[in-house]
DNA sequence: CCACCTTTGTGAAAGTATTCACAAACCAAC
DNA sequence: GTTGGTTTGTGAATACTTTCACAAAGGTGG
């Protein structure tokens, strides 16, 4: 059990856990992995496939308990505690991220914000004082960050990023459109809107294509 | 040739013109597949496949050029155009994204804005003038919207993307948590940063657990 | 306790994506 | 022109993921 896991795997983790707190708030106490795999757009087969990956949690003939189902879940993605998470780079996408309520009830805390422009060090946004660079190391190991965002200009992020795992973050979320080269035991992920808006423009560029080829028939 | 294309052949077709660009910038005149991959964290054996699932359009013994490769990527990608976006949630993420500047220069032109919050509609957020809602078609309509990004507290997420298709935007950008279904003709793609925390989680607790196991021993 | 219905868990099959490996092409230098 | 070094383009091989399909398990009602 649980050798390598699958990315997408992992992500449909997420989706799933998702639907069961929702059902759980409506009381529900059993769903089929038919019907977990609805909303999170897969196959029910594929639900099946990728909680046996971890163990068997379902009964036969009933489904899945929504509650113990949950708890494995928030298990299996160690969310059963919360992180700590520190971010560099409070301009405009750190300052929305600052202020992003939900991270903290699910399980991943800002404790720290750091930057280097002198005129934001020191300054309260949504109730944390910004750092400046220079206690990164400081900061983060009294606090004991674990998690590290990255929302400075794409030019600095590669080197912001090289700090985080010099002073031991083992995980970074990326913002800036950059491909980061870190220690392999950290782990990065990236979120870059430019790249979902252009996987977006070559969809809509060859839908067009098709039609105008269509009507040149 | 160009039969369906993978999404992670799309994504790294991004990569690939995103360091063509830098190296344009540098007056490099060839690159090698090797090279391309480099970076990109793909391997060149990859650069390669994925290209020619297009055509051909390297120099044996030279690389690729890459003047005309960019060209090649940016008419492949759709992005030998600007394309006109309409943001709907002019909040904390959807106010920052009114500010990436980054968005205009790579093709992408935020045309208009759309809250329900009276105190927001009719104010300027980074040059542009928030509209109410209720004048979604309209203005979709005569500025020939084409991209919208939904940037709206997730309880209506969904309702908002349904307007969207319906008054003919054909590809949607989602920034909140949940899954909308929409029309199969509407192309949708989802920037979901719990989702990334969480998959951040998963690794940082599988390496814990490793970790302690190994202790155990 | 048995017949019947439901739904899981899982090998095996099918389908996708990546990597390998090498002939064909190009360039440069002599 | 021919030799040698380089790099592409691509079928074939491998690896990975998803889907299929069904036996086994649980529940229900008589
Ligand atoms: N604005 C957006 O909506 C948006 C969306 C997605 C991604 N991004 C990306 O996120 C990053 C930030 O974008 P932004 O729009 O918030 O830019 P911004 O200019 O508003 O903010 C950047 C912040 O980083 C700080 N900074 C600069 N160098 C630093 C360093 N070495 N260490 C710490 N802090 C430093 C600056 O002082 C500033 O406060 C960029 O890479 C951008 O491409 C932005
Ligand atoms: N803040 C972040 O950094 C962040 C990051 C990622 C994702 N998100 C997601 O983005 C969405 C917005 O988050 P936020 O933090 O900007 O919230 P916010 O409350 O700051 O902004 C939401 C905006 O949407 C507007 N709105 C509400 N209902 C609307 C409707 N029916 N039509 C149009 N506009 C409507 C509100 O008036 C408000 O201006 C949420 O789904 C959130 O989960 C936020």
């Amino acid at each position: 059990m649980s050798g390598r896991i699958p990315d997408s795997t992992v992500r449909r983790l997420s989706l799933y856990l998702r639907m069961l707190r929702e059902l759980g708030r409506t009381n529900r106490e059993f769903v089929s992995s038919h019907e977990l795999a609805g909303r999170a757009g897969a196959t029910s087969a594929q639900v099946r496939k990728d909680l046996s990956l971890f163990g068997s949690f379902g009964k036969r003939g009933r489904g899945y308990s929504v509650g113990s189902l949950s708890n494995t879940l928030e298990e299996i993605l160690g969310l059963v505690r919360t992180w700590k998470v520190g971010l560099v780079g409070v301009g405009k996408i750190g300052t929305a991220l600052l202020g992003y309520r939900d991270l903290d009830a699910r399980g991943f805390d800002i404790v720290a914000a750091f930057d280097v422009d002198a005129a934001k060090i020191g300054k309260q946004v949504f109730g944390l004082t910004v750092s400046p660079l220079s206690d990164l190391e400081r900061i983060v190991k009294e606090c004991g960050v674990e998690i590290g965002i990255v929302a400075t200009p794409p030019e600095v992020a590669a080197e912001v990023a090289k700090s985080l795992g010099d002073v031991g973050v083992g995980a970074i979320l990326n913002f800036a459109p950059t491909e980061l080269q870190v220690s392999d035991c950290v782990a990065v992920r990236a979120v870059d809107i430019v790249l979902e808006l252009e996987g977006l423009s070559y969809l809509l560029a060859t839908a067009r294509r098709l039609d105008a080829s269509k009507t040149d028939e």
